[in-house]
DNA sequence: CGACTTTATAAAGCCCCTTTCCTAACCCCT
DNA sequence: AGGGGTTAGGAAAGGGGCTTTATAAAGTCG
């Protein structure tokens, strides 16, 4: 709420670093260009980052009469992050260098009985001591530690306030964590963490209004609003999945009924299937999976079936995104999560269509819809995300206050 | 998008001007505590204020040991502010003194017939030129007048984008109103006049999220966010009247279908009536205005049908509602707009049991829903507001570069 | 009437960004 | 090979903002 010229500051380094990892090398006119700041700013923030040992000088560029342009580019080992996606039934790790090129990867499977906050903790303690043992990275690398965990969470303190998927009331996982890893943690929820991969790394690179929507299991919305992520009076914002689209409609497993997530979530759209053709083999009862990509793979072949279950859901969709696209009117809206990365570029293509029908022309007309270019796991990448923001943070603190020594007893006066 | 260190000034300019408002008379110690500011920041601020002659000392605090503190309260006649609320049927016009007081008030009426710009326009200008005349105020001392025009606004060049109930398009409205009217012209929508009115004056003062639900003849939500007003990419967030909240529900005006402007507008809950007792003595055909009191004499006194056909009607509204607050996540729900006005608390009550029933709990659990306390036409006082803030802008402009006088010729060195 | 207390203003310091100036580095040309 | 011309990058100066500290001003109380 209160703004400083610090913040200003850190916005910035976020800002440059953002630039540089996108466009690795690159020279300080090209920052100063793309970020809108002054040369001799780009130079400090440059100069700051240097030091940091984040970035490195690469060399220059040829020159046309002048003296060349220095390049920098990003320092890959100068650091690891570690990004953590905890779902209801896996939980994915991965470890970027600074580039942010994935170098390790460990998945845990979680089995349906396994909800105890201690048992969720191990394995993610498990999967984060295997990628740093993959990568052959000496643990004073690590940065921080990002981990998304869905429900509500009090990134503050660390408290995952509820979870849903597993019960969980108000557990303490960032303590629980802190017992296991040694490293920075930071801890926030999925929809977060994807619309903070999307704004650093994605589609909402330089927007200042996009709204991520996360298509899986679950189903969610990331909210960045002016330039930044928006969480909500308590960190809670973006639960579009729990918006109603048709009241009294069907059962949602949050006990209300006619939620968007009872229609689009991975679940709502096995529903739609077997609602259309309860014995179709692209049903596969109990594997959603293995469901959408079956799906997926209909809708490339132009599997009639498939082609209207997507319609069917996309009714659905498109009418909760054009809510997103009437309210927030965003610069862009970004499909991510599996679902949407399962179903690709014919989901995205019927989204477009049906949003165009349901929402205002206006604001419509102001908003791309496009689905996440993000290869990996937008959640990990995210959390890990998180980290770095955490890292860099950090750089801003006041630093060591410069101790005055004690002047050792002097002559007193003569 | 950009921050420097000047909006910062702006914005702790408004906050001290707000509070001042707020609670006149007050000291600067009072502001530094309330604004979390210094006292030198303050004092510094307060000076502006005083030599820009919106405030003025009042006297002294009496001390018990110390020197007193000075108090300073608006300089009521430093300033007069006009808003102009422009509806479908009617042109509202206030003038106000610097504590937002009315001083003068001027309603017109539009037939059905009039829609063409220019005679809106001449409606305007007439009221405007009425409330000046009646305040017997110099027109000098007219600091703006805000303008809320319904529909899409391009704020920034003064067009209305489109206006639904007249089906403008891309009407240059505040190039014609400057025809008419000499002051500073500030055009913007209800929405976000309303939004800026609890904002500065209302509910959401001092908050940081809040949604403000107005319930009129349209339907629609201004945004707080982060302590300002989130405009979205085009000037046009916040169109929640146009979200479905029924899919292939009730024709909207929109040409739409299950909207919630087509449930909780004025004659949707005038259609709510009619297919609850299609005779119903409350219902008066062709009038929303005469309609809704009817309904809120009824509330009072306990009418069924009345109080039936707003429970019917709250089904809807609280669905929406806790869209709004399940997606922002905000510290506050403030209803607002005549609608929300006449049927006053009971509604407010049901709204609150509705969302409950609706949204999630811990977001629902952290925000209030309340009816707006602003006794006057909010969207007059929000847009008076955009004058007052485009008066307190300028001020931050470079002020007129000190010319250095040019020294007479004065003795050569000797 | 002096001591103590509290307020208000002035001064100094820090943070941040920008503009300006100057040197460094490189190309090309003679 | 050694000057121009040109561009990069850093250092210094300047401007805006906020805060802390010192100082002056204005009371009360003993």
């Amino acid at each position: 709420m209160k703004r400083t010229s610090r913040d200003i500051r850190t916005a910035n380094r976020y800002e440059v670093l953002r630039q540089i990892i996108a466009a690795s090398p690159t020279s300080r006119q090209e920052l100063a260009a793309a970020t809108g700041l002054s040369l001799a700013t780009v130079a400090t923030l440059v100069g700051e980052l240097l030091d940091l040992r984040m970035i490195t000088e690469v060399g220059f560029e040829d020159s046309a009469g002048g003296r060349p342009r220095g390049l920098v580019a990003v320092n890959a080992s100068g650091g690891a992050l570690i990004g953590v996606d905890i779902a209801e039934t896996y939980v994915h790790v991965e470890l970027f260098d600074l580039a942010l090129n994935v170098l390790a990867r460990a998945d845990e499977d979680m089995r349906p009985g396994e909800s105890l906050p201690e048992q969720v903790v191990s394995h993610v303690a498990a999967a984060v001591g295997s990628v740093v043992a993959q990568a052959g990275i000496e643990g004073a690398r690590v940065l921080g530690v990002g981990v998304s965990v869905p429900g509500q969470v009090d990134r503050a303190t660390g408290v995952s306030e509820y979870a849903p998927n597993w019960n969980w009331h108000d557990v303490p996982l960032l303590d629980l964590l802190t017992e296991h890893i040694a490293y920075p943690l930071y801890l926030d929820n999925p929809l977060r963490a994807s619309a903070v991969a999307e704004l650093w790394f994605g589609a909402a690179r330089g927007r200042g209004d996009a709204v991520v929507v996360n298509l899986g299991t679950g189903v969610g919305a990331g909210l960045v609003l002016g330039g930044g992520l928006h969480r909500g009076v308590s960190n809670s914002a973006g639960e579009w999945g729990h918006t109603t689209i048709v009241l009294d409609g069907r059962l949602c497993r949050c006990g209300k009924h006619g939620c968007v997530e009872a229609y689009v979530g991975a679940s709502g759209i096995m529903l739609n299937l077997r609602e259309l053709s309860p014995d179709s083999t692209l049903l596969h009862p109990e594997d959603q999976t293995a469901t959408i990509a079956a799906l997926a793979e209909g809708l490339r072949t132009g599997d009639p079936v498939a082609v209207k279950a997507i319609r069917d859901t996309v009714k659905y969709l498109g009418a909760g995104v054009a809510d997103l696209v009437n309210l927030f009117n965003p610069e862009v809206v970004v499909l991510s999560s599996w679902v949407a990365a399962a179903l690709g570029e014919p989901l995205v293509a019927e989204v477009r269509e049906a949003v165009a029908r349901h929402a205002l022309p206006r604001p419509f007309a102001a908003t791309e819809i496009v689905l996440s270019p993000i290869p990996t796991d937008p959640v990990c990448l995210g959390a890990a995300t998180f980290a770095l923001e955490g890292a860099l943070q950090s750089v801003g603190q006041r630093n060591a206050k410069r101790t005055t020594p004690a002047r050792s007893r002097t002559a007193p006066p003569s």
